[in-house]
DNA sequence: GTGCTTGTCTACCATTTGGTAAGCCGCATT
DNA sequence: AATGCGGCTTACCAAATGGTAGACAAGCAC
């Protein structure tokens, strides 16, 4: 959109001053990681196909020859997100792994982070449709991305079965419920904020609620399944009184 | 991809051959239908931007400029499939709302036939996401088609809440919440078809049993609650024993 | 200094994209 | 037979797209 005539010389000036990061004195991001940035939310909101590498440059106030030095090809920048988008998951989730208490207390500790998690990034979640969506070769390698993420998840799940801690259950079904709950929630509320409705926490927290009800159902042992019976009637007893 | 050769003559021949619509004798669909069709699971399966009106056009058999001819923009095409997809589930839901028995009965038909349509013609939901995605004057349009239905069924619950049949609640949120898990359950069902898990109907059952407990004690007046606790509890002695 | 590497740039390029203009063909109506 | 017309076509086009080639500047090692 800007303009064909190129003043050589000014390589600097505008180009800097169009990117309004470089404010303050410390947080000057290396530009390979603001490409990642920008890519990330692009992809999860406008989708692959209409994410263009100019728009994308023109946006950090870059030209594309610069993203295409960093990153090789659009694909492979795509792929790039991708791998940076799954680190940020796995740390979140294993951070509620690694935690204290009981399996169950773990469990809800780590859908508490990912729902944080999509609260806090919903770009994550765009992307991760849009990957889907892409299908091919992009799933496999998100999968396989994943995939130290899901062996240690079912390892967890399959030792605490062993232990009697949790109930016998396929441990891939319950990922994908959860997944699905989660992408769930996420189109609840994209489509909320499309409509005007801003308000998006309490849709988090209703679908982060059920989530952890059905698990509770599915997996809980014991002292899961009264732990959960009890926070779901306070919570009615809280929130019922307004519909919905 | 074929070839710039033209050798005018040929109309017939070469194209009809790749349209393999035109065997029998019945069956012979107009173009515009057709078109509308193919554009609608081109774009519900790879996105707006990903798909091509020469794309399109070479699948059909045709050429691009047909598919301008009918509708003038590859935007008015997407408008018109927006319109006729509105219409389909316009009439699955109508004849829902039309049943006989009690006011939850008619929102039950109403769920049964919503996912028996999800379950029938994915597309549909591939497209509303997509919709979604886009934003702007493509949601407007689409709520503003879809206006018919959803005034009706709020006038229908709001009917209902007056006569006692059902509790007090907010529509909007009811009819959102009923989407978003209709998008939901076929999110799930994309993912498990993209894991090779081709079983899809039980997932479908499952999320629509959810909904409909979770109308039942939004929505359920006393009848309504004992048909929904009942079914529940049915279910889960039935299909409970094997986990998830 | 020379040379190498890294980051960014300008200048092109081939292909694809949505879209316009104008024509052909068959068919029904007059 | 002439006419109009809807459906589809060929022939182009301007813009945008992803990508290549090559240059220039800065920093660092020697």
């Amino acid at each position: 959109m800007g303009g064909p005539q190129h003043i050589p010389g000014e390589h600097r000036s505008a180009a800097q001053e169009s990117s309004p990061t470089a404010i303050g004195a410390a947080v000057v991001l290396p530009t390979r990681v603001r490409i990642l940035d920008a890519a990330l939310a692009q992809v999860a909101q406008r989708g692959y196909e209409g994410t263009s590498l100019d728009a994308l440059a023109a946006g950090l106030g870059v030209r594309k020859q610069t993203i295409l030095h960093h990153f090789g090809s659009k694909e492979a920048l795509l792929r790039a997100v991708l791998a940076r988008s799954v680190a940020e998951v796995t740390e979140a989730v294993e951070a509620g792994l690694d935690g204290e208490g009981t399996a169950f207390d773990r469990v809800e500790a780590v859908v508490r982070a990912v729902f944080a998690l999509a609260g806090r990034r919903p770009e994550l979640l765009g992307l991760t449709r849009e990957v889907v969506r892409l299908g091919g070769s992009f799933v496999d390698e998100l999968l396989g991305a994943l995939e130290p993420l899901t062996g240690r998840a079912t390892a967890f799940l399959r030792e605490a079965v062993v232990s009697g801690e949790l109930r016998p259950h396929d441990a891939r079904l319950v990922l994908l419920s959860g997944y699905s709950t989660v992408i769930g929630a996420a189109t609840e509320v994209e489509v909320l904020r499309q409509l005007g409705v801003a308000a998006s926490p309490r849709v988090l927290v209703r679908r982060r609620r059920e989530l952890l009800a059905e698990l509770g159902t599915v997996l809980g042992g014991q002292q899961a399944r009264r732990l959960v019976t009890e926070a779901s009637a306070t919570e009615s007893a809280q929130a019922r009184p307004r519909a919905v």
